[in-house]
DNA sequence: CTGAAAGCGCTTACAG
DNA sequence: CTGAAAGCGCTTACAG
């Protein structure tokens, strides 16, 4: 049960702590047949760093947290963050770096920045969602880099490290297709005004329209969940009985949506069409099936685990990396 | 962005490193006037112990991993796990300890076994899982405790932690329940083979049919997924198309059972009773509702983190508890 | 190319 | 009750 240490290694191998350190450190100017005898007394032993001395040396913990709501962890709006915790964990695997995650919850204190602060990781990856807004202010000054997959809505340092989707251009392919197909009276259904990803698809939205001289249309919130979809749909028709096409901000309000409006009697797409935002499992599955904007979402995780890889080891990097959004054409519009 | 160390906070409070350190760990026979000024110097500054160094010195991490397959994390197999997870998670919040999610592979090597060696945490649950079961013979003779949701089939020392539930006793009353609804053309949808309480629930099923006097019903294996429930059931019925009630092993399988049955004519549960395994959220959504055998999954993680915590911090604990297995009758059978 | 030695930040046995 | 000092296991600048 007690762990070999470097110096069990170098005794085994016949050599000093110093050239078993090499060894296992991986230089090349060292005897072969010293290396050969380190590695094997490795092998034998069954040793591994302690990674506690290394860091404490200077050198890096080699893990990196992904932190994400704990809420989603057995939700159905899983289907998004657990697409970018996917590809950040590939990215970071890939790197040699062993990916760790942190749940976080809305209500419980400072738990993460002072685990962060402790020093036992080299540094994060936050999936913004709405669940965990509180940690972006907690975290501005964090010790070790952060990596922001969305734009928080706090003022980052101009060095911040941030990996977005293209929001604001989605936004304006969501307009710009409704239009295409002939559609006049639109409503948005937006996601929370707390999340900047959420208010860039308005604006995008937004600003398309005016340039196609389309009336701007009502906007009604909901919280990127199914069930919050439904009822931000039930009150956009409420307000605007006879609209004709609707932005749903993400897939599952768009899911939601287009269930309110079948049971309203609604066609969709012939009366209403309904984009989607995300190209999430769900959008191939519902019936129709669901024209949207997709992110790339797994991209984005992969991009923000070499992203943060590079900062961690001092590398040169593009910081704010934006990834193009695209129109992906089902049957819903 | 250089974090503090203890020498700062005992230099600003004017104390030596010592008695810092002795404030911070709570001890109580110091100066009030040095143990105010050094809880005030470690707020000023941002103050957070290294792990690395609290840890090289023979202390512990303060974090505990939870080993999960990674697969599942979006997937709908997901509601077992997510329910086990979310019971730890809770119970090391309550011991002020990290919970550190740590995704696994079927393929990926050593990954974990290291990361555990490096002596970054101080112990692991491992929710056992059909696609980690390889895990199990790597982590055998791990340096860190390990306490295993569900008893894995590998030969463990006898003061292993083992935390599960009486999935014997489940299958005893899954049989019984059929038998007392008067069904006796009985076939049963296992789990895997490779997983202990997979077989476990078999065996129940088997003595509780035997003692009841009742044929010895066929067996079909599933994954525990919904997919494979359906399959198992087409075989199922392939081989037996009068039988008039099924034990489908978990929730999911027996979803995916009842949708087979449905589909082939046969309605639940007036032709075919079935009962299923786990007690999980699709329990109650689904047409009919579902009458299970429950397990207390979150109860199964909370136990586990208990455990894990006091075996870390060498208290005396019951290594092996059973929780138990109870009915839950609905509409389905 | 190899080894002796310093030092990372902490905790605690020891001396006072 | 308080402080000086040792030592956890590692990496690397320094000397040879």
């Amino acid at each position: 049960m007690t762990r070999p240490t470097l110096v069990d290694v170098a005794r085994v191998a016949g050599v000093s702590r110093a050239t078993a350190a090499r060894v296992l450190a991986g230089e090349t100017k060292v005897d072969a047949r010293m290396s050969a005898a380190v590695e094997h007394a490795a092998k034998e032993l069954g040793y591994e760093t302690n990674s506690a001395a290394r860091m404490l040396r200077g050198g890096r913990a080699g893990a990196i947290a992904l932190i994400v709501a704990f809420n989603e962890l057995d939700s159905l709006t899983g289907t998004f963050f657990t697409s970018v915790l996917k590809g950040a964990a590939k990215g970071l695997y890939a790197g040699e770096v062993q990916p760790v995650l942190l749940p976080a919850d809305h209500d419980e204190g400072d738990r993460i920045p002072r685990f962060l602060r402790s020093g036992a990781i080299d540094g994060a990856i936050i999936i913004l969602q709405h669940e965990i807004t509180h940690l972006a202010e907690a975290l501005v000054d964090s010790p070790v880099p952060i990596a922001w997959v969305g734009r928080p809505r706090v003022a980052l340092a101009p060095d911040a490290i941030v990996i977005d989707s293209d929001n604001y251009g989605g936004g304006r392919l969501a307009a710009r297709a409704l239009a295409d197909a002939g559609r006049r009276r639109l409503g948005i259904i937006a996601g929370p005004r707390d999340m900047e990803p959420a208010r860039d698809r308005i604006r995008g939205w937004r600003d398309e329209l005016a340039q196609l001289g389309i009336d701007p249309s009502p906007i009604v919130h909901g919280e990127f969940t199914l069930v919050s979809g439904s009822a931000a749909m039930a009150r956009l028709l409420k307000r605007y009985p006879d609209l004709d096409g609707v932005f749903a901000s993400s897939d599952l309000m768009a899911n939601g949506a287009i269930r309110v409006l079948q049971a309203a009697g609604r066609s969709v797409p012939s009366d209403v069409a309904v984009i989607g935002f995300d190209d999430v499992a769900i959008a191939t599955t519902m019936d129709p099936t669901l024209t949207t904007v997709r992110q790339p979402l797994e991209d984005m995780g992969r991009v923000a685990a070499e992203t943060i890889l590079a900062v961690v080891q001092g590398r040169e990097v593009d910081r704010q990396p934006i990834l193009t959004t695209t129109l992906v054409q089902r049957e819903s519009a």
